[in-house]
DNA sequence: CGTCATGTTTCCTAAACACTACACACTTAC
DNA sequence: GTAAGTGTGTAGTGTTTAGGAAACATGACG
């Protein structure tokens, strides 16, 4: 289950062809944590990293913040006080929409956006 | 920030009012924990228990496990699963509904569940 | 009085989490 | 050919999580 290991090592290589500032060692000074830690994430040495240093990863890496996190087996802190707030009724949307096609979702995200409430 | 422990508390001791056995100690041995550490829970001595304490104990003082969870600052893992499943769209919907009042989610959860999609 | 049952206090800990430090081997660039 | 840069392996660290064990104090009951 090292999905995200796999996928932070295949978006750095693919960025790494055409610039090489892509460098393990780089990207791990700028996203703050030792080579050799970044090293062992993109192989699956060791569990995803904390969500801040996934954030900083993603963004590094131009990937979506929320897809690395849930490929790292997190939810978003955000998203989750969003939850802890109105805990019944966001549980009760969740689960409703659990099985709901994404079409169906989106429907809703755009009903919601073009906010008609 | 002990909402958590209070909360606990008051559930208890009212249905110890007509019930003993609703002790802490009767309820501890029920839901798995030992008396003492109960004991420091309700008192916010220490932090919120597990997931699956925090369930256990709701079931057993008849509360919503989800609003459990929550003044325990978690979120129920299964509700996290969906999230993890499709980040994206989850994401989108639920920050775009961050600030939108109760009845219009409520709405769409009604939506939802007549399933019209 | 003795013995339940109640809640509380103190002390301890095993496992998981999130990393750092550093030495190593190999390639590339000049 | 050496200096710089690349990725990797081994070992160890501090912190947090999620409790358990056992003793203690208090009150009610028969």
């Amino acid at each position: 289950m090292t999905q995200f290991g796999t996928h932070v090592n295949t978006a750095r290589r693919s960025l790494q062809e055409h610039d090489r500032r892509y460098s393990l060692r780089q990207v791990a000074k700028r996203i703050g944590v030792e080579p050799g830690y970044l090293s062992k994430i993109e192989r699956g040495q060791v569990a995803p990293p904390s969500e801040a240093a996934t954030v900083r990863l993603a963004k590094e890496l131009d990937q979506d913040p929320d897809v690395l996190l849930a490929l790292g087996g997190k939810v978003s802190s955000d998203l989750q006080e969003v939850i802890r707030k109105r805990p019944r009724l966001f549980a009760q949307l969740i689960r409703e929409l659990r099985d709901a096609p994404d079409h169906a979702v989106l429907r809703i995200v755009r009903e919601v956006r073009d906010g008609d409430w």
